[in-house]
RNA sequence: GCUUCUGUAGCUCAGUCGGUAGAGCAGAGGACUGAAAAUCCUCGUGUCGUUGGUUCGAUUCCGACCGGAAGCA
């Protein structure tokens, strides 16, 4: 009972690198609807630091998983973000259109397209705050150590410093009685429900690409960012914290220090992330990556993204 | 002008009681299955400011010179 599968085209990269505009335009062309796939443009109110495009951007171009979170929303997760955009992609193409997932949040993006089942093994809250005990007390060697026991095959993947992991592994073996390990390969054996098209954004030249956050950066000073973190930091808490663009300003809005170096500190911290996302995407063999810096204008980009689509056969 | 500090990795600084040196950050590479813009791992040779002297041996001690900072007149 082979079910058709789902036409779906997808667009990564690096923060800066032109994926939202890219996606718009593909958008354009192919009759499509905009999913995002980014951990921080789902919360209202955080426009400027996350570079949420602008309704004149979208261009009428539908735009789904958008705006939709308060930020003091601390409970939304991937598995959240899956269950959702999968709908939504549903619903695209039961009108008829082309859904495009767009976005830089790695693990929101592998989620969707390679269907990871978190129901299969969720979580007990009671079972992690009772592993958070365990570890404050007993440190996190102790933690990994019990993990080794109860599955040798992750625990020799994670690190004993990556806290979190270890004891995500742990209340997943309590809850199910099943180690982590054999759900991830169970999930793995399933194929994806989608017949994609990955287009990856980069440049050949980090300097470049590193230039542009920095301009990016600058703009969003001018466009108000202080401002907007101002707001952010003192209305809500959580997640949206977390969000580059304002943790990093915080010492300034605080009086702690001048500004200078806490823009600088920002524009780092965007290169950092900037750098830990091509990691992500580079693992990726399915994406087919177009070089920005090969292009002079932009229109013969987006036209060369036209033919990779039409190749691709998801049409 | 005098006095006192100070000059070590791209940056901030440790250190060597004289046997040519190491952290954090940056940078590079990597991982990633319910916080992911998060979290985590690996990678450190640099005329130890210049130049004389003492010494078997100086980045380390002494002198001069050249930068920088503070205090004094």
């Amino acid at each position: 009972m082979a079910q058709k599968k789902i036409p779906l085209l997808v667009i990564a990269g690096p923060t800066a690198s032109g994926k939202t505009k890219l996606a718009i335009e593909l958008a354009k062309a192919f009759h499509g609807e905009v999913v995002s796939a980014d951990s921080m443009q789902i919360y209202r109110h955080m426009e400027i630091a996350t570079a949420k495009p602008a309704k004149e951007e979208m261009d009428g171009i539908p735009h789904h998983l958008l705006d939709f979170l308060e930020p003091d929303n601390a409970a939304f997760s991937v598995a959240d973000y899956t269950h959702l955009a999968q709908d939504a992609i549903a619903e695209i193409m039961e009108r008829g259109k082309l859904p495009v997932l767009c976005g830089g949040t790695g693990l929101y993006i592998q989620s969707v397209i390679d269907n990871l089942d978190f129901d299969g093994f969720s979580g007990d809250s009671e079972i992690r705050q009772r592993l958070q005990k365990d570890a404050e007390a007993l440190g996190s060697e102790t933690m990994w150590k019990r993990l080794a026991e109860a599955d040798p095959e992750l625990a020799q993947k994670l690190h004993p410093n990556n806290l979190g992991r270890v004891l995500r592994a742990l209340e997943v073996y309590e809850a199910t009685g099943i180690p982590m390990s054999i759900h991830q390969q169970r999930a793995k054996s399933q194929p994806s429900p989608y017949q994609l098209c990955m287009l990856g954004l980069r440049y050949q030249k980090r300097e470049l690409l590193y230039e542009r956050i920095n301009q990016r950066v600058d703009r969003m000073l001018e466009q108000g960012l202080l401002q907007e973190a101002q707001k952010i930091i003192s209305v809500y808490g959580g997640t949206a914290c977390q969000a580059i663009g304002y943790k990093e300003l915080l010492p300034y809005l605080q009086g702690e220090s001048p500004l200078e170096p806490c823009i600088e500190k920002l524009k780092q911290a965007t290169r950092n992330y900037a750098k830990r996302q091509l990691c992500w995407f580079g693992r990726d063999k399915r994406i087919q990556w177009i070089c920005v810096d090969e292009y002079e204008n932009p229109h013969e980009l987006f036209t060369d993204a036209q033919i990779l689509v039409h190749k691709s056969g998801i049409i």
